[in-house]
DNA sequence: CGAGATTCATGTGAAGTATACCTTTAGGCTTAA
DNA sequence: AAGCCTAAAGGTATACTTCACATGAATCTCGTA
């Protein structure tokens, strides 16, 4: 019987006509032909790497800018050009992303070394060889043949915040070692504040040339969000103040036109999936909702075990407290305690204070609470813990934690 | 009453340890001449 | 004798622990007005 049924769903969700044209025109990894509101900055970079066409090492380039405002989008775009000049003159460029922020993948120097190297084609163990082995083997890899590596270096400031500043010096210092390649770099950063904690003469040799991406403002994230449903969306599935309603929204994030592009995207899912003609404002509301609990549920589900425990321990204080009504803001001291109690419940090894302190801190920079170190005078120094997830997610999430952890409750 | 000392609970940095994994090397076994 | 496999030795990165000292405002202490 429910084979039947199932038949007659998909048979009238193939019916269904799509309101997308071309859905891909709304994802993230998407680069359009045209960006509106950058040609300025793309030209800044277009015209500090353009030697490499002619295998001029260029300037190494760093880029600011808060999340959303194009910058990542600029040098996809810009970069890509060059690569496709390169292709039809046979010019040996080779352009490289690197996102640093991904976890396991590129958040230490051995890890980063180690990820442009396999780019290039090696096989390098997660752990066991030493660092400078792994220079050695991606100097080797890159010098091979004459060719210029662009490699791009997306929240550069993650990590060198966690792991010191000492990778840029060694990747800026390798050109003088190559005999046939070369390298220029450019490091994408969020954090406009970043060059400051970092050692000038780092500095110096990164930025050699700087671009300053600043936000949109709410006109143009109309505009942009407009040239990407023409795209996207088949004509007349946008309802009036759709777009106004969202570009509002991603203004009042500090003009971040991602967020505006993935809260219409999935407003069109939604729409979609209800079966409703157009998008509405109304699946824009939703389409908010379902953003932010997948992006937490996805953060969430994602961090080490341990991460998840103290994180348990934290909820199920803040929950506690939510339920007594009572204000008492909640400290280290305490999340250690429950953390220890359930340890055994969870089958985790205790860990110590120590850590827990530094992890407290993780997840306070993935922004699923937040802890800011305060003096209690007389009853000494803690991090006072708040939430900082909507608290309507906090039961949601409280249970998918329960889950992983295997705990009841 | 107010300046300075004290105090607490934990932050924070540095160094050490456990674990998991890598390469190299030496020994032992097999094989083919 | 040469070739191949295995296991031990020696090395590394990472996550965590241990140790020791730093922090900083509420509270206490005590000299002074």
């Amino acid at each position: 019987m429910a084979s039947k049924s199932l038949g007659g769903f998909f048979k009238s969700f193939l019916a269904q006509e799509s309101i997308f044209a071309n859905k891909k025109a709304m994802q993230v990894s998407f680069v359009p032909d045209q960006i509106a509101h950058r040609d300025e900055h793309i030209n800044q970079i277009a015209e500090i790497l353009a030697p490499s066409l002619k295998l001029e090492k260029p300037s190494n380039l760093f880029i600011y800018g808060k999340t959303g405002t194009g910058k990542t989008l600029s040098v996809k775009y810009t970069t890509e050009q060059i690569s496709e000049v390169a292709k039809e003159n046979d010019i040996p460029i080779k352009i490289m992303y690197i996102n640093c922020k991904l976890k396991k993948v590129a958040d230490t120097e051995y890890r980063l070394i180690a990820e442009i190297a396999r780019n290039l084609g090696k096989t390098i163990p997660a752990t066991g060889l030493p660092t400078d082995e792994v220079y050695n083997i991606f100097y080797q890899a890159l010098d091979e043949s004459e060719q210029l590596l662009i490699l791009v270096l997306d929240e550069i400031d993650q990590l060198i915040k966690k792991t010191g500043d000492e990778i840029i010096y060694n990747l800026t210092r390798i050109n003088s070692e190559l005999k046939q390649a070369q390298i220029s770099i450019i490091g994408i950063s969020n954090d406009l504040m970043f060059a400051n904690h970092i050692d000038p003469r780092v500095k110096s040799s990164l930025s050699e040339e700087e671009v300053l991406f600043h936000p949109y403002n709410a006109l143009q994230i109309q505009d942009i969000l407009r040239k990407r449903c023409e795209q996207a969306f088949k004509p007349g599935k946008i309802d009036d103040g759709v777009i106004p309603k969202c570009s509002a929204y991603a203004a009042r994030e500090h003009g971040d036109a991602r967020r505006a592009i993935d809260l219409l995207r999935v407003a069109g899912e939604l729409a979609e999936r209800t079966k409703d003609e157009k998008v509405m404002i109304k699946h824009i509301d939703l389409a908010e909702e379902k953003i932010e609990r997948e992006r937490i549920v996805d953060v969430v589900k994602t961090q080490p075990k341990q991460f998840q425990a103290v994180l348990f321990a934290v909820f199920s204080l803040l929950n506690n407290q939510k339920v007594k009504n009572k204000k008492r803001a909640i400290f280290t001291g305490d999340v250690y305690d429950i953390y220890k109690e359930r340890c055994s419940e969870m089958g985790l090894r205790p860990i110590t204070q120590r850590r827990i302190s530094d992890i407290i801190a993780e997840l306070d920079m993935l922004g699923l609470i937040n802890a800011k170190v305060i003096s209690k005078g007389r009853f000494g120094r803690t991090r006072e813990i708040h939430l900082a997830i909507p608290s309507h997610l906090l039961d949601k999430v409280f249970l998918i934690l329960a889950q992983e952890l295997g705990v009841d409750n």
